[in-house]
RNA sequence: GUCCCCGUAGCUCAGUCGGAUAGAGCAACAGCCUUCUAAGCUGUGGGUCGCAGGUUCGAUCCCUGCCGGGGACGCCA
């Protein structure tokens, strides 16, 4: 907040003298933290730029740009460094006591509606390591995105019509049939996993499929069943999707991930939303139906003229079969419409379920709805977090939207797009799953749900859980009971996986491998905690022995600083300082992993810290305040930005 | 074929505005627990930033080409 109102001033300051003193339009002003502490707290390489529009050396123009300048509150000097750098230094002792009354403020209500979807697992087997990442992501923005101002919607879209779910009920029906009834008491039976137990079935099924392609008709008929609300079949299908979303859902609760509403395909296609949708796109003229070649009888959508698509080979879209049936792409471009209340109708929608915390989880439904239920969609701005393999259909929707007039919509239509989570050639192995020798070599194997290749997000958990509760009890566990070493289990665990998941940049695959996952130390989410269950220890200590912190209001305001503040206190200062700019930045870039980084190295410069400045057992009081301060800013950063991060933070380690 | 992403230390990765001496974690080695928790700290070693050009006062970063790896482009979802 200072640090943001600083640069701004110091822009507006530099700008006007290029003009005033050269008489030059200076462009962008880079304002930026020098390499090392001490050439000072901001440093702008302005002058070496001018140099040459100039005809003048760099250091000649710093020269001049320096005399009488005209500083910012909280900065003490400006200084020409290196080859015409200017570096600003600030008045260490009032920055920090402006900060710390100010740390991590969220920022105030900004009216934007922002719905974002994530998660979005087909309802036919357990969720993944693959799906934990969108989910983290998906959350984690959410966190960031309510911090900064906005009214966010979080919604899990439930494909509860599609093929995944239709295989799962062929296999009941066909392959290995059992009745509803009995499918009802696998649901129903607290000792069977169902979603695992759907997990095998659904990759037996595809196996199957591959080995005898002519049992694709059951899925052909089945899909038809389900669409149609036809007896058994569509029973069979809303059954099975309704029970593994409840847990997917308790799955990703367990990290602390949550949802507002679940809208349901079946929705969709009950209420007719695509009709409506077709109708739109046909008055516009973004879809034609084609008389002949070999895509005659089908409505396409042309992508040609657009720049996005430029250079295709196949620069069409089709969006209705030729024999009637709408595509999934459809359906999204009017399920989008929707989201941005561009479609003149919506759905009911009726409570599916109510988190421990009261927050209640809505469902649409084609019947009768709650009148308690909130506004839902009519959002200014959408962000899908989907994987980059869906890149091009996510355009081609974004380019629906947009050839239907709404420009605005289309533009505020964000992919988030993420890499896969993929599989070392010998983690699939540890799996037990047959590795060919071509694979071997590869540097990691893609996931397959139709394969049955992949890590299940609740063993992941398992694994993290049962690791993190076992080096308390090593550590400092004793007198803890049994539900004490789980709780503290559980969130380690979720930091830990969290972290994992938010760490490498969105555009890296991530490689899987269980070590690194596992992994307490160094660059991880349980490092992040315990820096911060040391921090609240030390305050919680000096609460215990009666030692004054010195942090009233009163007490800050006597504060003397200036002369005490070490680099590596002030270090935490100004590391804590730039962070909701980096918040800021992270969301726009839909690149959190910047969030997690710069913890890090507050975590790492806190740690230092702490070893070489005791704070508990030192005498003079105005030095005991210095540092004190410093942990609090520590403190109220590490909690304020760990639960951006929906990490929590422990009792203790 | 067209498009997208990745290539930085032994391994995994930062370096998302073009800026000063390219940084972490892990692994290796050497130290630090009567002192606020050693899931920690301090130190050492480790680099052709894939290759070749170009733009620039300045390139890991921008442009072009090439090499290697992955992905997308379906009347599947």
């Amino acid at each position: 907040m200072i640090l943001e109102q600083i640069t701004e001033q110091l822009t507006e300051t530099l700008t006007t003298r290029v003009l005033m003193l050269f008489g030059h339009a200076a462009g962008r002003i880079v304002l930026q933290a020098p390499p090392r502490l001490a050439m000072g707290d901001l440093a702008t390489p302005l002058c070496l730029e001018l140099a040459k529009a100039l005809r003048r050396k760099p250091r000649e123009i710093a020269e001049t740009m320096v005399e009488g300048f005209d500083l910012p509150m909280f900065v003490q000097s400006v200084t020409i460094e290196g080859a015409g750098y200017l570096n600003f230094r600030f008045d260490r002792g009032a920055f920090t006591a402006a900060h710390i009354r100010n740390v991590m403020a969220p920022g105030s209500p900004t009216g934007e509606r922002v719905i974002v979807e994530h998660t979005n697992i087909n309802p036919n087997k357990a969720a993944h390591i693959g799906h934990l990442r969108n989910a983290v992501l998906g959350d984690t923005y959410v966190r960031c995105m309510k911090w900064l101002g906005h009214r966010v919607e979080t919604q899990n879209y439930i494909d509860d019509t599609g093929v995944q779910v239709a295989d799962v009920v062929v296999a009941f029906q066909h392959l290995e049939p059992k009745s509803l009834a009995g499918v009802r008491a696998m649901i129903d039976d607290p000792g069977v996993r169902f979603d695992y137990y759907c997990w095998d079935v659904y990759s037996k099924m595809s196996s199957y499929y591959a080995a005898h392609p002519e049992a694709q008709q059951w899925r052909r008929d089945t899909l038809h069943d389900i669409e149609r609300h036809e007896g058994d079949t569509f029973e069979f299908a809303s059954m099975i999707a309704r029970a593994i979303v409840k847990l997917h859902i308790a799955t990703m609760l367990r990290l602390g991930i949550t949802y507002d509403l679940l809208p349901k395909e079946s929705d969709i296609i009950a209420l007719h939303f695509w009709d409506r949708a077709f109708e739109l796109l046909k008055a516009s003229g973004a879809v034609v139906q084609e008389t002949e070649g070999k895509h005659k009888d089908c409505w396409v959508m042309k992508l040609e003229e657009a720049a996005e698509f430029e250079g295709m080979n196949e620069p069409d879209k089709i969006l209705v079969r030729s024999n009637g049936t709408v595509t999934y792409t459809g359906k999204d471009i009017a399920y989008q419409l929707w989201k941005f209340g561009l479609l003149d109708r919506t759905f009911n929608f009726r409570e599916f379920s109510t988190y421990p915390d009261g927050h209640v989880l809505w469902e649409t439904t084609s019947g009768d709805g709650s009148p308690e239920a909130p506004r839902f969609g009519g959002a200014q701005k959408v962000v899908n977090v989907i994987d980059v393999r869906q890149a091009y259909l996510q355009k081609v929707v974004k380019e629906g939207v947009r050839q239907l007039g709404h420009v605005r919509e289309a533009e505020n239509s964000i992919h988030f797009s993420y890499e896969m989570v993929a599989l070392t050639p010998a983690t699939a192995k540890a799996l037990g799953i047959d590795v060919s020798d071509e694979d071997a070599k590869k540097p990691y194997l893609e996931m397959s749900g139709r394969k049955g290749l992949g890590v299940k997000a609740d063993d992941l958990l398992d694994a993290l859980q049962a690791k993190a509760a076992e080096a308390v009890r090593e550590g400092r566990g004793e007198g803890l009971t049994g539900e004490e070493l789980e709780q503290l289990g559980r969130q380690i665990a979720v930091a830990a996986l969290r972290y994992f998941m938010l760490k490498y940049s969105r555009n890296k695959v991530i490689a899987f491998d269980f070590n690194e996952a596992l992994a307490f130390e160094g660059d991880s989410g349980p490092y992040l905690q315990y820096s911060t269950v040391r921090v609240e220890n030390i305050f919680r200590k000096m609460a215990e022995r009666g030692v004054d912190a010195r942090l009233d209001d009163a007490s800050l305001d006597e504060l003397t600083l200036t002369e005490g503040l070490t680099d590596e206190m002030w270090e935490l200062v100004r590391l804590s300082a730039e962070l909701p700019a980096a918040i800021r930045r992270a969301t726009d870039a839909l690149e959190l992993s910047i969030i997690t980084h710069d913890l890090f190295v507050l975590a790492q410069k806190f740690n230092s810290f702490y070893h070489k400045y005791p704070i508990l057992n030192e005498k003079d009081p105005a030095e005991r305040q210095r540092r004190a301060v410093c942990a609090e800013v520590f403190r109220k950063t590490m909690t304020a930005t760990l639960d951006l991060l929906g990490i929590p933070v422990p009792e203790r380690m």
